[in-house]
DNA sequence: TTTCGTCGGATTGTCGGACAACCTGAGTGT
DNA sequence: ACACTCAGGTTGTCCGACAATCCGACGAAA
């Protein structure tokens, strides 16, 4: 069997969503922002079933929003949001650490961090914050537990739309790669209550500085 | 603000959605079979568009699967799949346990418990299969967070393909309710590592034999 | 001034038809 | 046994169409 350069098989479908995943990500698209289905098949120079077969994906991991008859808007969240999203996530992470402790090799996360901590060294925001989820993401996949991984991923994808409309502090940078270098710390020595509760506060704060930057920029620009 | 009759707002593609998800669930479509876009649009009398999204809708959820070029086909599920299923459905149920004792009302709990058992006394299985998982449910959403609880709906979901296919027995119907009374009353007297247990046993039991049940069908009719 | 119809434009939801690309299996030849 | 070709069926994508629906504006009526 030789090695041969892969092939691109995605579908139209596929590759539109993917542009549109990306422009979400970047902010590019705002929370509320209407998406029109003749602009963007005129845009993406598509069908318009194209287009809707593209958005319906997005739709399903909650990155937009359907309102029957009227359009889909990108998904905007309320601050009930993103307190569940913090909350599923310290229960898939949390059950992440668990199984570290009992044995699971902690090597991807490692590699985790360290991607992260390089980026930290970078400017591009998206790039941090993309490997910064990646380290949350890598503990979960200590489970070893494909579906939770997916779920993980849908979660952090929806916390992005709100991450990708503010201004995250550089400043922050550093405190929170050290954050994470404790975290690991703790799981390598077994402490694994120490580790949870390390989790517990990284994310409580977490959560605490994503609701007062949406809060900030609702007081500029107020949503619903 | 009057009371009002609710009115059908469902789209034509929800319809489709939901009328082949009830197919799946009662068995009626088998894993495997084959989802053909033309033969489903004659038989709904919707155009094929139609379908088309129906279908994404589905295997947005996982329950059927899209081979490109090739068609759709209701997901078959590998005895990986199931073990991933049950080992997801621990993770957030043991969640949804140590919220119970930590506070959160468990009226609900009793309640899915007291229809499972009812249920039990009727002959539809399909009927006893979503009453069983409804009990599951139920200890997730003591968590209060509508994502995790989609999350489990979509496992058991997926978990229904497998279910639908196989004759549960009745014998063990009796069995199981007690299993799940054991599970509330430990919960009940805030014994939270006897209820944790008890939820892992009897997971790992149900796995155990939905496993069991997969391979004597996969005897007779080999899957993949 | 506020409330209530109504009207027109814009957009979605659904339909039908079309066609190239693709996959599969059967047949054919070597 | 293997490689090739061909035909039929199916999907992926496009286009055009039209009813249903939503929304804002405008004007009439209370």
């Amino acid at each position: 069997m030789v090695t041969v350069p892969a092939i691109d098989r995605s579908s139209t479908t596929d590759r539109v969503a993917e542009a549109l995943r990306a422009m979400l990500f970047t902010g590019e698209l705002s929370p509320g922002e209407p998406l029109r289905e003749v602009s963007l098949a005129d845009a993406f120079q598509v069908a318009r079933s194209t287009v809707r077969e593209a958005l319906q994906v997005l739709a399903g991991d909650g990155l937009v929003t359907r309102y029957p008859h009227r359009g889909v808007v990108v998904t905007e969240l309320t601050g009930d949001d993103i307190a569940e999203i913090f909350g599923a996530r310290l229960v898939l992470e949390s059950a992440g650490v668990r199984a570290g402790s009992e044995g699971a090799d902690l090597a991807p996360v490692a590699e985790a961090l360290a991607t992260y901590a390089a980026a930290t060294a970078g400017s591009d925001q998206a790039e941090i914050t993309h490997a910064h989820l990646e380290f949350h993401t890598s503990l979960v996949s200590l489970l070893g537990n494909a579906r939770l991984v997916a779920n993980a991923d849908t979660l952090t994808g929806d916390l992005r739309l709100a991450l990708a409309s503010v201004e995250r502090r550089r400043a922050n940078a550093r405190q929170q790669v050290a954050d994470h270098r404790r975290l690991l710390r703790l799981m390598k020595t077994g402490d694994t209550d120490g580790a949870l509760s390390e989790l517990d506060r990284h994310l409580t704060a977490a959560r605490a500085s994503v609701h007062e930057q949406v809060r900030e920029r609702d007081a500029v620009s107020p949503g619903s």
